[in-house]
DNA sequence: CTGAAAGCGCTTACAG
DNA sequence: CTGAAAGCGCTTACAG
């Protein structure tokens, strides 16, 4: 029924080995040939099927994308930073050819103890994984020897993942001296609960306090009750103006939206009479008014760039195991 | 090397022809048969290989999923609506069994013409879309005879096509409603350009200039330049005031948050002296302050709808070439 | 540079 | 309910 090789073969008059050589750019063949082959495909609307060809040869070119398996549902839709990487995944694997796609999978905790199995069943030849894992199931695909590719993890090191962060440390630093700077001396940090649960956070957290303590300054940290993480700025509010604090550092810009929001509510002029600092950068920290003073880093390199550097050790041409820290930098706007 | 289903029917003395059978829930089997199996892929830790199972049923147990064409790039990060429709799917998808997966793919125009291609290489089973497309592209899809589910989509009846789309004439009507109730009267709409290419903006402004001409009311128009909808609603700020507008129906919130961001700038009390009504209800017009009247379509809802309609119609449990058209409501807040 | 042969892991008639 | 055989479309040594 569907066009073959072996179609290919007869219509262009050579052996279905050149052919398979002419499409996989393998072993030598005449220019001639090479035409012909093409030429053959061509008029015959030759496809070739990638069920076969990853059965014979144990590569799918496929390459499967983990998001974080605390989030149980809607992950997407909670914060735009997953389809920044996304759309960032997505701009890198447009320079492949059309056989490299992706495959991508949101492993909520029940399913999490599938991912083995469905590595295995689609061959899948790389991962790429954003957020923090269970240690147990990072340990079972580094044991699948495929390449993997992890974003904004600060666990253990595996031999065959490769990581890439970004500088979140100096972010809550810059974060800090900013609102220092803006002539703010009670600047507190704000956090969605739990925050020990997470490297990512207490690395910015960490900036944060470096800056508080050269200032000499008193380090106030709150956490909102666990949530999404507009609604828990939103919450945060009135302890924060109760404590007399007049600045505020948010782990995460959409905490900060959240607090905006409830500030003016309130009738608080922010970028006046109260500071706020977010991180992130993302595309609603500008379209608010008025508009949040964040850390910028560039969450769209990162899917660029992780892709890249998945692509490159499938290739051999890079190396596994390696560890990238991308830089961040202030953006002042409005709030502070 | 890998455990095949020789290895399981040795292990539980069956033959291979059963061990097909047990794991496709094929022909009958003695339950005693069926557990003997089960434990000896268990015991060996057999994972079905997916593309040889592809290869011989023509199969691959894989949707693709399109975005627009008329996106070059940064399509999630555009606009969070294809993410909604995103977190839909995998929503609708968890409930199958992991063998149910999807691949994605962002045509661009270059990318469009691979799209036949891809999928007769990639074997995919049915097609998931969101948008507008090329007719002949679409024409060159309907021909592949495999089922296809449109979200958004207002042209032209293919056989293989399942339709969903919102109410969007009648929001467009609700929209205008609520502004007349307000005591608006010189009540604009504003548009990104071109508005003409796109029906389903057209049936939101059908909706409006059906209010205004019930209420006896002149219809104004605006077409901001096209670019990016926050930016567009930015720039149309100046000559609404200019032209004495004093209500306007965005067809889109990015377009609305971005009028909304300017007014605010320039001193507007917007939802006392102007009135101002979105479309979408993202998460975004109730996360800006003051939060923005909308029109709520359920884009999570069209997400899951149209992957079970797919997988329906996959399972041979629903009909080909169904219009589902979903109800929209006002959400009435602080603009309007 | 080319051709004949084997085999990847599975399902599907078919005969029992 | 079970087994032996054929075959899906491709790639990979191997011999020429």
């Amino acid at each position: 029924m569907s066009i073959t090789v072996v179609d290919v073969a007869r219509e262009a008059g050579v052996s279905r080995t050149t052919v398979s050589n002419v499409f996989n750019g393998k072993a030598k063949y005449s220019e001639e040939t090479r035409v012909a082959v093409l030429e053959a495909a061509r008029r015959l609307g030759y496809k070739p099927n990638l069920a076969a060809k990853s059965l014979i040869t144990n590569r799918s070119n496929l390459i499967g994308l983990l998001l974080p398996s605390y989030v149980d549902r809607n992950t997407l839709t909670t914060s735009p930073f997953y389809n920044i990487i996304l759309d960032g995944v997505y701009s890198a694997l447009q320079n492949e050819t059309y056989y490299d796609l992706i495959i991508y999978s949101v492993p909520t905790r029940a399913r999490l103890s599938q991912v083995g199995d469905w590595i295995d069943s689609r061959s899948v030849d790389g991962v790429l994984a954003v957020g923090e894992f269970n240690p147990r199931f990072l340990q079972e695909i580094n044991a699948k020897e495929i390449p993997v590719v992890l974003i904004d993890n600060y666990q253990k090191n595996f031999a065959n993942f490769s990581y890439i962060n970004s500088d979140d440390e100096n972010g809550g630093y810059l974060a800090a001296r900013r609102l220092l700077e803006r002539g703010f001396r009670s600047i507190g940090l704000c956090a969605v609960s739990p925050l020990h649960t997470s490297p990512l956070m207490q690395k910015r957290c960490e900036g944060y306090r470096r800056a508080m303590r050269e200032a000499g300054l008193e380090e106030k940290v709150f956490e909102g009750e666990g949530g999404p993480p507009f609604e828990t700025g939103c919450q945060m509010a009135p302890a924060l103006l109760e404590r007399q604090v007049d600045a505020v550092f948010c782990l995460e810009d959409m905490l900060a939206v959240g607090l905006l929001n409830e500030l003016l509510r309130r009738g608080v002029r922010v970028g006046q009479e109260f500071g706020l600092v977010g991180f992130d950068n993302l595309s609603i920290s500008w379209q608010v008014y008025p508009e949040l003073t964040t850390i910028n880093q560039n969450i769209f390199d990162k899917g660029v760039i992780a892709t890249t550097t998945l692509l490159n050790i499938l290739k051999e041409k890079a190396m596994r195991n390696t560890r990238l820290i991308l830089p961040v930098e202030l953006i002042a706007r409005g709030t502070a």
